[in-house]
DNA sequence: GTGGTCTAGACCACG
DNA sequence: GTGGTCTAGACCACC
């Protein structure tokens, strides 16, 4: 199940794609699992179809999905771990960390929330 | 000394500020000092006199820095340790680790780049 | 209906924030409402598109509204009865009072204003 | 004794401009006294000698002083109860009020605040 | 000299 | 269509 906040400052596309990636590296969804149909997700959650697009298109530009004409769209054998997702997401990560320090956030905080975020 | 890097997606003026902020926690700027004047700054880093007074107005309305009209820009008093400014970068991080949680990084390497970024 | 006074001192962009302001308070604008976009509203006064994005920069800033890239404006949940506005005012208020009373102006002229905003 | 905050956002001339008016209205001058030198006064408060000029010119101009030639400036007789000072300072108050109420600052708050400035 | 406001117009990102 | 960033340049207020 997908949720979208539509006040959120984080792109609509974006909050799909991590919570495809969530479901992926959860375990939910499999390597050969079919995802399900651009047009039904758009209707599933009242968003634009080319939102969707835009999504899967992204996603299989990083080795996640595949799509196949005709078919539908399937998760990738190597989607589990999967390095450009994982890369840009590390860097995404280092830099929120550096503006973190920069703005004076405490070290034993950071900690704090990285433990709150991967559990214990 | 503030180095702009324009191939970057983050915006200029939130470069800018996140050095700035950086240059005052870390102590290279103290409360009470002067900042360089708007025009100043702006022609040094090659950038337009509104981008600069954006990132200075915004400082300013985080409790940052002091403008004073015919004078100048200074450092707040509190400046060090401000609640605004730790507050949001606490929950970009929040965010950022969430995202890289999803997308399969794993807890070891998360915690490799929080101890790249604080030091040991 | 906002109006803008090109006559007066206090900057256009201050006069439109406090207009907004005005129609949350008073109730026109409920929380959820969408705001009428950036280049219609610039448009509709004669003035400049940043001078609205300014406007509402400070009013995202201070927690009254909620911009969605693409989408718009929106009036934010906890709009009304926002302390960091309604202290701004208050610091404001307090100066302006003190002022008057040196002027000479008597605490009975001032009970008149006050009488007069508020109603009785 | 005049005191200057140059951290204020009110500039400087306007801070020496009220204490002056409340030296005034509070009588510790009165009609005919002489004020300090312009030199003496910019002097004691490590001030431009134009700042200091300029806060005169505009004393005498709302009638509140009276500069002669070679001798130096004096409190007016008609100083201690002056309309051109007294209205400024009602407008402001009027605006700063309409502001709050705008803002949602409520009767009360504002009630309390005019008590706190002239005293019950 | 300092900061502050506003205009005009270009180009990018999101839906 | 929406908002977001940046440039270039004018004019004002304060010290």
């Amino acid at each position: 199940m997908i949720i979208i906040d539509h006040n959120s400052k984080t792109p609509v596309y974006e909050q799909i794609k991590v919570q495809i990636l969530s479901l992926i590296t959860s375990g939910v969804l499999s390597p050969g699992d079919k995802l399900p149909s651009l047009r039904t997700l758009a209707a599933d959650l009242s968003l634009n179809f080319n939102t969707i697009k835009k999504v899967f298109a992204q996603l299989e530009a990083d080795g996640v999905i595949i799509t196949v004409q005709g078919k539908g769209c399937f998760v990738a054998d190597t989607a589990r771990d999967n390095r450009t997702v994982q890369d840009k997401a590390e860097v995404a990560l280092r830099e929120a960390m550096a503006v973190a320090r920069a703005s004076g956030v405490s070290k034993e905080a950071a900690e704090a929330i990285l433990a709150e975020t991967f559990g214990q």
